[in-house]
DNA sequence: CCATATTATATGAAATTTCATATACATCAA
DNA sequence: TTGATGTATATGAAATTTCATATAATATGG
């Protein structure tokens, strides 16, 4: 399909096709894809599905912690929950007690949006990886889990965040 | 760190945290969170370096090319080449048989730029998996990569592609 | 060759995301 | 309590991304 044929192809210039973080990319990209049909379907975003999906699995979340799991920064959740509230898939409650804080329910028609993709993503998924030994899959998921879990320690690359310049160097 | 606890937990409800999508997601951006800094330190967004990175294993690709790679949509990339291009971290050059394409090449500027980069984003790597047997990151990749080829076939999911209603259902 | 379909990129307007910061509440030490 | 400091979310403006479509070039069938 993808007729790739660069110019400078040389030697060793392979980074990418075997950079951990380009694999993990292009490997969700490519289980995601097919089933994003599904979610645009029912008329949401993928954040917003990744929000449902979340909350499905225990709602009551703050906004801070539904950020770091779907992956998006606390501005954007603060206003895509706002949109969500707007379209009543969810609802915000201020916490009791701690009044900065606000958490987020699922309402009884954003659970049900969602009822149907979570049967169908379990489904995909499945299917997706069928050809593959349930040896693998579980040796797989269980090393994705712990990437996923302590963040490697880099402490050349935090410094480098305490520096951040922040533009393009002239 | 983060203090989950979701007020409507209960049995069953364990989706996301299984979900390969959901893990790969969270794997990704555990590995990535670090060196992002070093990216941000440059002067560089993400995409950017993708494409820079992309680039220095070959140049000349594409736009349509370019945005499959680093999983942005062609009018993403169109636009985030002009802003490269203004900056002088690349180039564009029309193909030279076929006058709709937009071919894409490093500057020498790009080049130096991200050099060290790459040379990071390597040792980042190498460091990030240490702890892993070589043999199971080779599996690792392995299935990523295998993933990553083959978009799964998924007729239902194409053919809700086909129907996509694009708004929220009333 | 012509007409039509297809492909690749560009573009405008709208929507979303991001950055920086403001605001509100909480916590801690004295 | 008070004041200082830290934390969680909200918000405004700017930047980017997206959607839909326009534009331009190439392929294809007759």
């Amino acid at each position: 399909m993808k007729n790739h044929r660069p110019r400078r192809a040389a030697a060793g210039r392979t980074f990418v096709r075997d950079y951990l973080s380009y694999l993990l990319g292009q490997a969700n990209y490519a289980v995601y894809k097919d089933f994003e049909a599904r979610v645009r379907a029912a008329g949401l975003s993928s954040t917003e599905w990744r929000v449902l999906a979340t909350l499905s699995d225990g709602d009551g979340l703050t906004i801070g912690e539904l950020a770091a799991d779907v992956l998006a920064q606390q501005p954007t959740l603060t206003k895509l929950v706002d949109r969500m509230a707007r379209a009543g898939l969810v609802e915000r409650r201020g916490d009791e007690t701690d009044g900065r804080r606000t958490r987020v329910f699922e309402t009884a028609r954003g659970r049900t949006l969602v009822a149907p993709l979570l049967a169908q993503a379990k489904a995909h998924e499945r299917a997706t990886l069928a050809a593959f030994p349930a040896k693998d899959v579980a040796a797989l998921k269980a090393i994705l889990r712990t990437l996923g879990a302590h963040a490697p320690s880099d402490p050349a690359g935090r410094a480098a965040a305490r520096a951040k310049p922040r533009r393009r160097p002239g």
